[in-house]
DNA sequence: CATCTTACGATACGGTTGTTCAACAAGGAG
DNA sequence: CTCCTTGTTGAACAACCGTATCGTAAGATG
């Protein structure tokens, strides 16, 4: 008396849906539990599917997190290639702490990416060939907006400082928002920058109204 | 005809004395492999131990992790206290450049360990106290280097920033140290402070002698 | 020498790891 | 409808995980 499985028994996804899903529900664990929380149990039974699926559509974990890694460097730059964003170095910040990559979730997973890279070749080259690119763009903004005010700075070599200044404090604040908050860390990457290019106005709360997150997480 | 097993099949050693050679066995495992390479089985075969021994001396494999995450912030502030280092502002950033700190071994353990602080309430609660302890250390230096010079600088301020600075090269550098060199990143860290103190004066070849490294690692 | 404390080695345990594989079925093509 | 491609399942696999527990023996003590 049991419900008729007349159904079908699942759902067949093409390859790249499958695949989108398995990255999504890799990424949920290990926002939840780092490194350690990234098995193939875990995720599938996160993306509700069975264990051989990971093999099936990525031939091992391993290439798994390379994806993985790949969505969120995606991510993140997709964040700077917005087209409404703010011009300029006040635009570099905000859109370091746009709420779509500067959250405790995704701080939590780069830290858990960034100790595996080391040990991790095709993660390696992924990051460089990305690492690049961000270091460009990075370094464009801010030659043109130093040319806009007068004023004369080594933009690459800024670029690599105010990139290891976001790293730092995204660490600082991942390991313990406590210590650092999201201002603080914000105001801190305004003050390196004003003290190279001069004052920078912040913008109104308008793109700061959303900090209270995306809610709780639905475990 | 082969060896008479005549001597002692094993030594003894204090708790302590054990304790210490599987935190050294542990760093070398964590340094090789990251997190995941922190097994029970790992650390006891680089160690030349048998397996029950994490436990018998530390409880448990989480409480070894805490022992060496302390020893790792202990050996970090110790350079800092050390009595010949170079005084003021530059002290403080050839500490954190010295070989004893700046090394790709060390470099990989503060990585994997931070990968794993934010899942682990314990390592979370060490971190608190000793990265506290450092912010009072390194904002102490700073307002007594700007004092001396006539500035007015917010001293915690400042190192807050200075010490994410000092997290982020050293991010950069141990995820890839093609894409920031050690010595990038030093400079990086003298541009931040010159910013704000003005010029200061690099210490001669003598404490940059010895970079060559602690030489290829016996795998 | 005998005695005692306790660090130690070895093993067993249930659970989890990543991967392989054969049977299966969803869903489009003819 | 039948056929066929292929995404999917779930079991099976050996290897490994962390821990508990046993008897043993090192080495200090008297």
């Amino acid at each position: 008396m049991t419900k008729k499985p007349d159904g079908p028994r699942f759902r067949r996804y093409s390859s790249e849906t499958r695949g989108a899903m398995l990255i999504e529900a890799a990424l949920v664990c290990l926002a939840r539990g780092g490194i350690t929380a990234f098995t193939v149990d875990n995720i599938c039974r996160e993306a509700k599917a069975s264990r051989g699926l990971i093999t099936h559509h990525f031939g091992s974990k391993d290439a798994l997190l390379a994806a993985v890694y790949a969505t969120m460097y995606d991510r993140f730059t997709a964040v700077f290639d917005e087209g409404d964003r703010l011009p300029g170095a006040v635009g570099l910040i905000e859109a370091n702490f746009d709420p779509a990559v500067f959250n405790p979730e995704s701080l939590k997973i780069w830290l858990a990416l960034w100790g595996e890279i080391a040990n991790n070749e095709d993660l390696r080259a992924v990051h460089r060939q990305r690492y690049q690119d961000l270091l460009d763009q990075v370094a464009r903004t801010l030659a043109e907006e130093a040319a806009a005010r007068g004023k004369t700075i080594d933009a690459r070599s800024v670029a690599v400082q105010f990139v290891a200044l976001s790293d730092g404090v995204w660490v600082e604040n991942g390991i313990d928002p406590t210590m650092l908050s999201r201002e603080a860390a914000r105001e801190s990457c305004y003050a390196f920058l004003e003290n190279l290019l001069g004052a920078l106005a912040r913008p109104a709360a308008a793109s700061i109204a959303e900090i209270g997150g995306p809610g709780p997480s639905s475990d």
